[in-house]
DNA sequence: TATTGTTATACTCTATAACTATA
DNA sequence: TATAGTTATAGAGTATAACAATA
């Protein structure tokens, strides 16, 4: 790779990115909206409190209390008492929330894996590596 | 690539755009909310129509009104009369727009640039490759 | 009569400030 | 006194329904 051609790819990786990822968010069924799920997939994998997921998420606190009440009301999250701090609250997910994000996701992989069904195998191998790359890069930091 | 690792792949790729699209979307400064600078890409390639507007964001007509009256009310966008039919309005970047949108473009691709630098000339050049399959891909359909 | 765009009204998500319970 | 969470209130974005101007 020459120098030169560095902004170029730049531009090209982000766009694709974000072409991408705008494609699987609209294509899905969206059984709950953007926010709740990003909620409920960080709770699927450890529980955390109301504070934890504002700063997570990069919202305010009573935002938080208001997205973890409707996840609450529709029965896909959990509040569970702090074993050690009684001020503090426990987001849990419920099994039909863990089920949510498993079809979710699934549906999201599907409409990726229809759209790699066209290449050949070179081109899957490359992607396998970037793939890996695109990870690291976004990981970094 | 065999052909029980396309899942993986599939779902590697998902997560990989949707990370590096979120970090892009929160590292720059945020001029204007996202939903205007999005509006604000679409007018800088040619002027539209507020209906065709709408149907490419997805929104009602009556939101894309508001939006469009918050990018008149900040100088980066206008309204012109359209030539053909005096029912419909075109919707023209201005030039203080047209700077927003560079300088904002200017730096999520900085951003990008920024995370390529640790990468050797194998990498990138896979990348380049990776860029053109996945813009393909995201174009599909 | 149909279409384009705006205005009227209501609902949702967001934030800051104030409040309650606990440390 | 400080911290975790909720409630109160207001601001901004969205939608559907109703309206005005033009085709």
């Amino acid at each position: 790779m020459t120098e030169p051609l560095l902004p170029d790819l730049a531009n090209d990786l982000r766009l694709a990115c974000q072409r991408i990822a705008r494609r699987v968010r609209f294509e899905g069924t969206q059984q709950v909206a953007p926010h709740q799920f990003s909620v409920l997939v960080r709770v699927s994998k450890t529980p955390l409190t109301p504070t934890a997921l504002a700063e997570r998420e990069r919202v305010s606190t009573p935002s938080m209390t208001r997205t973890v009440t409707g996840l609450v009301d529709a029965g896909l999250v959990s509040r569970e008492p702090h074993p050690d701090d009684r001020r503090q609250v426990l987001v849990s997910i419920t099994p039909a929330g863990q089920r949510v994000v498993t079809e979710t996701l699934a549906e999201r992989d599907s409409w990726m894996m229809q759209h790699l069904q066209g290449l050949d195998a070179d081109d899957l191998a490359l992607l396998r590596r970037a793939a890996d790359l695109l990870l690291e890069v976004a990981a970094h930091e």
